[in-house]
DNA sequence: GTCCAAAATTGAAACGATTCAATAATGTTG
DNA sequence: CAACATTATTGAATCGTTTCAATTTTGGAC
């Protein structure tokens, strides 16, 4: 660290630290001593120290992101929007990854708490168990991301997945199919389940009866919806059309499709979920719901900025981004 | 935070607080001493506030790593393997992106500087312009990765990218391919040169006359390669396979070779840089060079956490990485 | 049981900011 | 210009640790 301190400055602004304090913080000051302190900060390239402010004043200036995985092509873009928008405003970003398992994300919750962040975003790996409860003295502001928690009532920024899997669906009726399989995720994530009815409301809507044999579950993870595909093409009256609700059971299910050699778009159709742009470059492209991921990141970012700024209008406040569908060739007109 | 302090541990365990300090920093105590102190701390929840601690020792437990953009994939899966060697030694990671732009990677160097943390993992933007320089009272480690920078001397973890471009080359070669051309990246980041290297090598050492047409420049980010490709398919002899060199450039390259419809395994052969498991369910699947990211970020973490507890053993120390080739039908035999 | 070196403990002084009650300077009004 | 309200400034106390010189305790050796 450099050594300068604001007693330094003082000194040389021949000031009071309470002043050079106060020119820190924003507050008035008689202009000649404005100019002599900002000369003196200048001349002696004093740097404050976020140790000794945040000491004193428990602010640090820094967030925490705990996501579910690091290398999760939806989370990554996520990231991305909160240190977009968290850069601008002088917020540093604590990230660390809850690896899919509750006891991590309370352990990683807890360690976030104990460095003093001043708010945290989370995409919880459960919308369920929460088992996780902050120390009633120390409320910090949380923004839930993605995910909803049960009986957990704080912010959120999710996209809209009732609609986002309806519009999905809707396109596959709309298409000619009526035997459509849904990779649904585990009924404990809330996103999972808004997907599923989402599913449940199109055909209801279209007056399709719901057949249990297609609606097949899988896990959020990464290896998850192998197993689920096989399932659904091994019926002995198949579905013509799958539809798929996450990023990695999507890449599964193409994977098994291919393995298989069922051409899509063809011997059966295929919507996912998540944009990746290799998506749109396989013969056919992938059709998908995409959510808009970067700006969740941002918007989460600025409704915990509110908070942490003592804005609490609306609380609790649950936003909803829409979600944009991409229809290709991966789904056939029958 | 909660407000217990030391204090009150010394208090109820009928100690001084320097006792407890030392407790807390790990250093011999009488047995009954040990026993009442941890009591305490059981009793009253005590957790130690790092602000104090930091103020007082300038040890933040945090380190700062630096990218040049979050949604990489490369970038992701090296953030992956830092965050899970830094999480086993409680140690918190403070991320930023310098967006692929020099002027950002110097603000944010600094902006982690002014955190006070205790070492930095970088991946330069350029391996030539490194603008920053370090406060010189104030020398925190810094570990490099993926890409060196000249004139520094810093430890560093990079892959073999000579030899992993060279291995591609070869490959093509042995294929067949005798009019072979490369993306080749900007030559003011090391990896770039470095695998224009092996490619060189590659054919001189098969006597091979490298023809200037075929090595085309694009930079390394996200719409890289996409003018590069369009350039080498509509030579007058055009290659018969293309190497590119890292993963935008890839996906760029695969891109392009669609649009124009030309079959990859077949009109034109197709070998690629950093893996993505999309990459093998193309059809026919890409040929890569594949990087150890993961091992590459526990690596750099490793190599930063020696450095940080002081053991400057072999400075600087750059560590190589050997990459994998994954050879597939994307390299037609002729 | 003495003596001495080694080990453990103590407690006050940092670390570098913010805060706040007391004080000083400035502005405003009749 | 006196009287008062307003605005700025001061500087000591504080935040919760670590550090270190001084002191006490411990455990062998004789």
């Amino acid at each position: 660290m450099s050594n300068v301190t604001i007693k330094d400055v003082a000194l040389l602004a021949e000031v009071s630290v309470g002043t050079v304090s106060r020119y820190i913080n924003g507050y008035q000051l008689k202009a000649g001593n404005r100019k002599k302190i900002e000369k003196a900060i200048e001349e002696l390239d004093f740097k404050i120290n976020p140790l000794a402010r945040g000491l004193r004043s428990s602010k640090t200036f820094t967030i925490g992101v705990l996501i579910p995985r690091i290398s999760d092509v939806f989370c990554t873009q996520v990231i991305e929007g909160i240190e977009e928008a968290m850069a601008s405003l002088n917020y540093s970003i604590l990230i660390c990854s809850s690896n899919d398992s509750v006891q991590q994300q309370t352990d990683k919750m807890n360690g976030l708490m104990d460095k003093c962040v001043d708010g945290i975003i989370v995409m919880p790996v459960s919308s369920n168990e929460w088992s996780w409860r902050g120390s009633s003295d120390n409320r910090i502001p949380i923004v839930l991301i993605d995910r909803l928690v049960r009986e957990c009532e704080w912010d959120a920024v999710v996209s809209d997945n009732v609609n986002g899997a309806y519009s999905a669906v809707e396109m596959l009726i709309n298409h000619g199919h009526r035997k459509i399989g849904i990779i649904a995720g585990p009924q404990n994530i809330s996103t999972a389940q808004e997907r599923l009815t989402g599913y449940m409301r199109a055909l209801n809507d279209y007056n399709i009866v719901v057949n249990d044999d297609y609606i097949v579950y899988a896990p959020y993870t990464k290896n998850g919806g192998i197993e689920a595909v096989n399932r659904l093409v091994g019926l002995t009256d198949p579905p013509t059309a799958i539809f798929s609700t996450n990023h990695p059971t999507t890449v599964n299910s193409l994977k098994v499709l291919m393995e298989k050699e069922l051409v899509i778009g063809n011997q059966i159709s295929l919507c996912g979920y998540d944009q990746t742009e290799l998506f749109q470059m396989f013969t056919p492209p992938i059709s998908v719901v995409v959510q808009p991921a970067r700006d969740m990141g941002i918007s989460a970012a600025t409704t915990l900025m509110k908070r942490i700024n003592g804005d609490y209008e609306g609380f609790p406040l649950i936003k909803r981004l829409k979600t944009q569908l991409i229809a290709t060739s991966s789904v056939k007109k029958i």
